[in-house]
DNA sequence: CAGTATCCACCGGGATACTG
DNA sequence: CAGTATCCCGGTGGATACTG
């Protein structure tokens, strides 16, 4: 078996719940564009900003990712022209996670 | 800048605890180590088979690099050979991060 | 059993330029 | 402003063979 693609990787746990929010959390991009988003719906360009030096292109796969998974909400204004991302319910519940890891992180790291 | 190496993705965020976490936990191997060896500790063929698919390769510098962390303690007994491995309390205290991501999964997942 | 060593495919993601 | 498109580098990690 190998083991080399994203998909298979999924596969390697296929049951277990820990490994599918690794799998979507895993990259500490995503990881990190949640955190902001929990404080408050930021746009494209905030969110380039706050995640230093990352790329516009890995920006929009990861934002896309995020959304196709259900995690968060694009939500496109007009006047001025601008797009704000948010949370969903189900992106918003992951503060449980982000909590446990940030409390972890300053106690322990 | 750029952003290719671990060690730069490491800068990305170095004041934030979340981050930091999320850079140990941040593959699902190293996850899936300490997963399993929350329930008991293990030896090398038993993580070899449990994260079906890995690499002998990737076992050992994945271990080696938890082991770094102070994450796992390498405990080496000669009769018979064997070695196992074992969560320091640092490590241990990583079960919260994980019951909140094992609930998450459980429930929106 | 518990690794080490080497080789190489793959793909994530940076840099850059361009668009509605 | 919020992306899309292309090009290409480098590290991760599988496969395989070997060791104490």
């Amino acid at each position: 078996m190998t083991l080399r693609t994203a998909q298979q990787k999924k596969d390697l746990c296929p049951g277990c719940p820990v490994a599918r929010v690794a799998d979507i959390l895993g990259d500490s991009c995503s990881l990190l564009i949640v955190r902001d988003l929990l404080s408050t719906p930021q746009r494209f360009s905030q969110l380039e900003t706050s995640l230093r030096g990352i790329s516009t292109r890995t920006l929009t796969n990861k934002l896309k990712q995020l959304e196709h998974e259900g995690m968060i909400k694009r939500n496109e204004y007009t006047k001025p022209q601008r797009v704000e991302y948010s949370l969903t319910k189900k992106g918003e519940a992951l503060h449980t996670v982000i909590d446990a890891m940030r409390s972890y992180g300053k106690k322990y790291l």
